[in-house]
DNA sequence: CTATAGATAATCT
DNA sequence: GATTATCTATAGG
């Protein structure tokens, strides 16, 4: 079981926000994402504002891909390629409740904590082991498989994290209540 | 819980 | 040469 055709054929935002409880697996390492953000080409804090570039070209090639590059020169961040082909846009993976792996993880974390294992782009890709060299490899077919996630959960949703430009845009998102986020959710007032 | 500093190197202008 | 979609450790409320 797989996600339904088509899931990642649609706008950044949309699919950012249906991710969040779908299971996410890198060689058997994973679990329910947790925490989302979108980026697509019209956005001046994506890699794609300003058009093709060596290192975004995966993002303006086939949908339903991983886009992983490397930032502040020692961190991976994993980004899920959507909306139209070719058309820029991706979601950015920021956290994920680990149970499955669990003991690979911790390893490659080097804690047995689970809070401090996925709760970040830069930490989720050490626990999982991925790299640069995955970047461009489809999605719906090993080392990667995503499953939907088995129950419904609420969503938070607020403005990105760690960026200088468009700081307000609320393209945020995450599951109510875990403790598996990387920063709080701001709840409204 | 928030705030800050420092590490560290590819990417882009 | 400036910038950066982060992490860790530390200090303070």
């Amino acid at each position: 079981m797989s996600l339904p055709d088509g899931f990642f054929a649609r706008d950044s935002v949309t699919v950012a926000r249906d991710l969040i409880g779908v299971r996410l697996l890198f060689e058997g390492r994973g679990g329910p994402i947790v925490e989302t953000e979108a980026y697509d080409r019209d956005d001046p804090a994506s890699h794609t504002y300003g058009g093709p570039t060596p290192r975004n070209a995966v993002m303006f090639g086939p949908i339903a891909r991983a886009y992983v590059y490397r930032i502040y020169g020692m961190h991976w961040c994993l980004n899920l390629v959507c909306g139209e082909a070719g058309g820029g846009s991706a979601v950015l993976i920021r956290a994920l409740e680990p149970t499955d792996g669990l003991y690979a993880m911790a390893e490659r974390r080097g804690t047995g904590d689970a809070r401090l294992m996925c709760s970040g782009p830069g930490k989720l890709c050490q626990a999982l082991g991925i790299t640069g060299a995955d970047n461009g490899l489809e999605l719906d077919r090993p080392p990667f498989e995503l499953k939907p996630g088995d129950r419904a959960v609420s969503i938070l949703t607020g403005p990105r994290i760690g960026l200088t430009k468009a700081v307000d845009t609320p393209w945020r998102f995450g599951a109510a209540g875990s403790r598996f986020l990387s920063k709080p959710f701001r709840t409204a007032a």
